[in-house]
DNA sequence: TCGTCATATGACTCTATAGTCACATTGTAA
DNA sequence: TTACAATGTGACTATAGAGTCATATGACGA
């Protein structure tokens, strides 16, 4: 957590701070980014960011922490918005809601994204310990309440499947990336496809509707 | 690739760096793994690595290669056993043969997963490049000859689904790896169960044979 | 035995990092 | 205006990394 210091800067420098930290991230990944290049281009002393931050592993810490809170509550108000829906129409609301968060995050997500895959073992404590847990028990509490309505069968291994699910929604957005789609250029047509593709698949799986 | 004098070396000492190497990179990935710490504990000089390799790209580049043709041999040989398989039979023999697999090369197979999600650009362009391309590209014709004798119904996008299922068989792995269950002391009637709730999930999705 | 060529060596250079600290500046309250 | 605490500063330290190079070793053919 950052050091109160931090929270008594102007707004505007503190969003500074963090933007620049982000684009940082963004860039080098966690390893290789750098507080000497950080400082610079924010144009803070070395000396003041460490009065702001403990180090490098709180700075990251925080803004992978306010990432997740802005999609945890992105994600939660589309949860709610569409409670009465069916669940296969819910879980549509919810894929394209992960990919407009990403749209409109581009490096928020990316950053996330990256260090849920950081081969770094502190890191993976970091992330993977939170974002992955967050998001597979979003997804355990979605499954388990359309189980329970019958609305999908009854899963063997909610755990499992909740991670699958995790991990296609993921998919969905590295497969973007692999393409070299720029998302903020790729139309909404296209998303639409992707997330229907997505839909069959989730809900017949390879098989099909018999 | 190593250079001619690489090669040169008597495969004991060739084997024994590879695996010193490798050691290092599963304990300390790509950026952090250290030459000096991987020379010292080979017993080497410094300057004797530098006229095997190019340097440490060139090195964890070398043995990603040899680990994804190690992977690819192994897949291929369970698809020509069971070529006569129907789909989802033919599906479980390889689900079944990537978690044997990682169970017989633990960390050759978590060092190609971990640097798969290596936030480092350069490191997604030698591994993601190649062994998710890889992957992909064999779950690719895999699904297509699948569709096309009717197996399964006929995809959308095949790209896409081709790179779910490279996905959804990764997270199989991860899923486990973060129950921290030891794979080598994982007894066979678990994986069974997790094999099975993987293609009940492939074979019908969630809404469930119908 | 000698000469030569591939190979082995490790001290060294160069570069970059995270983090520190003695001192300077600023804002504010008396 | 003064005093004092909070904040800002950047040169500096300590450390570690990748990669180099002049020199040493050893094997092998003549």
């Amino acid at each position: 957590m950052p050091k109160e210091t931090f929270f008594n800067l102007p707004q505007e420098k503190q969003h500074r701070i963090l933007d620049i930290s982000l684009e940082e991230f963004y860039n080098h990944g966690y390893e290789k980014a750098s507080i000497s290049r950080i400082v610079e281009t924010a144009g803070i002393a070395k000396g003041s960011f460490y009065q702001y931050f403990e180090g490098k592993e709180d700075l990251f810490g925080f803004i992978a922490q306010v990432a997740r809170e802005k999609q945890l509550v992105y994600a939660s108000k589309l949860l709610e918005s569409g409670s009465d829906l069916p669940f296969f129409q819910l879980l549509e609301v919810l894929l394209k809601g992960s990919l407009a968060f990403m749209k409109e995050n581009p490096r928020l997500s990316a950053v996330i994204e990256g260090f849920m895959k950081s081969s770094d073992a502190t890191l993976k404590e970091i992330i993977m310990g939170e974002s992955i847990k967050i998001s597979d028990q979003f997804n355990q509490q979605f499954l388990a309440e359309a189980a329970a309505k019958n609305e999908i069968r009854p899963v063997l291994n909610i755990a499992f499947t909740a991670h699958a699910l995790t991990s296609l929604s993921q998919s969905m957005v590295e497969y973007l990336r692999s393409q070299n789609i720029e998302m903020s250029s790729m139309d909404d047509q296209a998303f639409d496809e992707m997330v229907k593709e997505m839909l069959i698949f989730l809900k017949y799986g390879l098989s099909g509707p018999v």
